[in-house]
DNA sequence: GTGAAAGCGCTAACAT
DNA sequence: ATGTTAGCGCTTTCAC
């Protein structure tokens, strides 16, 4: 049997308050430093931890916070979770793993899964154009912030990385590199907003180069392997002069790599490319990817802060990270020649 | 402010009680059919939704499972999890989180921090050794299921794919292509069960083929790129002759792959290779890779089933899963040659 | 400084 | 078939 606040209060011979009061430190002088020390030696040597629903209970809290995301398989996301779960750690937060359910069909049912929960907040990482639950459940009161991605119509704060400047980065590089034909492949046409970020940021750097933005060099996909792979060979089809790529994701970067080197294409001799996000195995490619980098832990870490501070009724600041360009093989660029 | 029983129950003109009755479906018949469906309108219309955490104060449980890993950016986990979550949701169990913290050194404390937030039962992913807190936290009578890994010492069920299986199945591919001076690399010697369980299975293997077992060709590592990359430096300096790898996972296995092409040799020609736990990347390789597949979601949620046996006080058995020789072409055995 | 009483939302026993 | 009572472990008045 667990250990309750009333066996700590009989074994110190004070009551449940007394204990209470010590525990929660609230009311600093309100109890006597020797009542105070026996108290804690006591709760040392029962080994009381004090039961977090019971607690919830009284004060209408779980204690808990909410991770929504579509794919939990998504590696991507890694490094960001392990950023949440600690800083929600430290602030005494539980995280409650809010996903997909493979086996119910139904969209968004990992938000729903988790507000029915009861859970205090919830950190949003969607991917959606028009996120109806999430807008509703904010709207409704829930403590919620968006992480990665900023969607129309949500009022809630957002934490990420500024995917313009990376993009516009990410192109810069190129251009700086001499390239003027530059492909943007993977672009989420219809789809989220990190996507047209993606997309702005890149035809600014264009712009402001006076570089011709060309429709025909945009190739649209989503942010995975099998996107890029397809994405360079339409790419191939559609405009054999491009000497660059910047692509949405690095999984989309790999993919075409893999794509173009099929058809005998040398990167970054025949096709220098770019990627997006930095992940694990970018730098393990045959060539590997110059590539933008999110300070995934940071950003996790902040979300929590922001999340905190509206659970606490206050309000919350957007935040954006600055983004970094790394660079590698895969654009034929000099290590040193920085930014 | 959030509807609860009561407001449902004075809705409703019943008591308390009887709504209770009625969500939970106890006492089949001990509930008039109207006084039920005046109820479950109200419960309806009030859009009301259960108090976890009433209830499991109540109860004594708290409805949430935890699931330990060292690491959560660890990408062979994620389909892992996804299969536990939604096993977990099916059951009305929430998934909560339990990570080793970045921020504070201390191993294991992803159970501890578990257990005093008074979860029902644990998932434990383990890698270690000797799981000392892990033993204790089961001993003490907290349901804990192992995943992927079978611990000495550890009194608990173990959901896992029988490693021991797997090897031998990789390395028997390899000697039927004719190998015969097949190397083990990233064996995790000092380490995890698994890693010697997959080790014993290439033994038993080139044993049974009546292949002698060289030490020379065993090299040590974990599971990880790094590994593999810096372990096939090794055989090239340790053993020239040998004309195939076992790898004790994809990982080691693609940075084995890319250690080898720097020196110029070509898989499979030179070198033939299988790993192990068919992660997506390794089908994107630039010689996609022949290894050892794990049933991940259905483990996922077998570990789930046995939890919840355990949390009901019943006994579950260790459940083994087959593993499965996914053949591509790091190795040059033809696709159709099936097993 | 400390304690007694009340109550958070719910369910299990015991009535009726 | 339905309601009343009590209590899970804790904190928040309010009294002493």
């Amino acid at each position: 049997m667990r250990i309750t606040l009333s066996d700590v209060a009989r074994e110190a011979g004070v009551s449940v308050v007394t204990v209470s009061r010590v525990i929660n430190g609230t009311y600093p002088d309100k109890v006597g430093a020797e009542t105070r020390q026996k108290v804690l030696d006591t709760i040392e040597r029962l080994n009381y931890k004090p039961n977090v629903m019971a607690r919830g209970l009284l004060g209408g809290r779980t204690y808990l916070i909410g991770v929504a995301i579509n794919n939990v398989a998504d590696s991507f996301f890694g490094d960001i979770l392990q950023g949440i779960h600690d800083a929600a750690a430290a602030a005494d937060l539980g995280v409650l793993l809010g996903t997909r359910r493979l086996d119910v069909g139904k969209d968004e049912s990992a938000l729903r899964e988790l507000q029915s929960r009861g859970v205090d907040g919830i950190i949003y990482y969607g991917t959606t154009r028009h996120p109806k639950t999430a807008i509703h459940l904010a709207r409704e009161g829930l403590p919620l912030v968006q992480i990665c991605n900023r969607h129309e119509g949500l009022e809630a704060p957002y934490v990420m990385v500024d995917h313009f400047k990376g993009a516009y980065m990410a192109t810069k590089h190129l251009l700086g590199l001499g390239h003027r034909r530059i492909a943007h492949v993977g672009a989420y046409l219809g789809g989220d907003p990190q996507g047209v970020l993606r997309l702005n940021g890149y035809k600014k750097a264009l712009e402001d180069n006076g570089t011709k933005i060309e429709e025909r060099l945009i190739i649209p996909g989503d942010y995975t392997w099998e996107s890029g792979y397809a994405a360079a060979q339409e790419l191939l089809d559609r405009a054999r002069d491009a000497t660059a790529i910047f692509a949405s994701s690095d999984f989309v970067a790999v993919g075409a790599m893999r794509a173009l080197q099929e058809v005998g294409y040398h990167v970054p001799d025949d096709m220098a490319i770019v990627g997006f996000d930095d992940m694990p195995f970018s730098a393990w490619q045959d060539v590997p990817l110059t590539t933008i980098a999110q300070p995934k832990l940071e950003m996790g870490a902040a979300a929590v802060d922001s999340l905190v501070r509206l659970i606490d009724g206050q309000k919350a600041e957007h935040v954006m990270f600055e983004p970094r360009l790394v660079i590698r093989e895969s654009c034929g660029a000099k290590v040193d020649t920085l930014a």
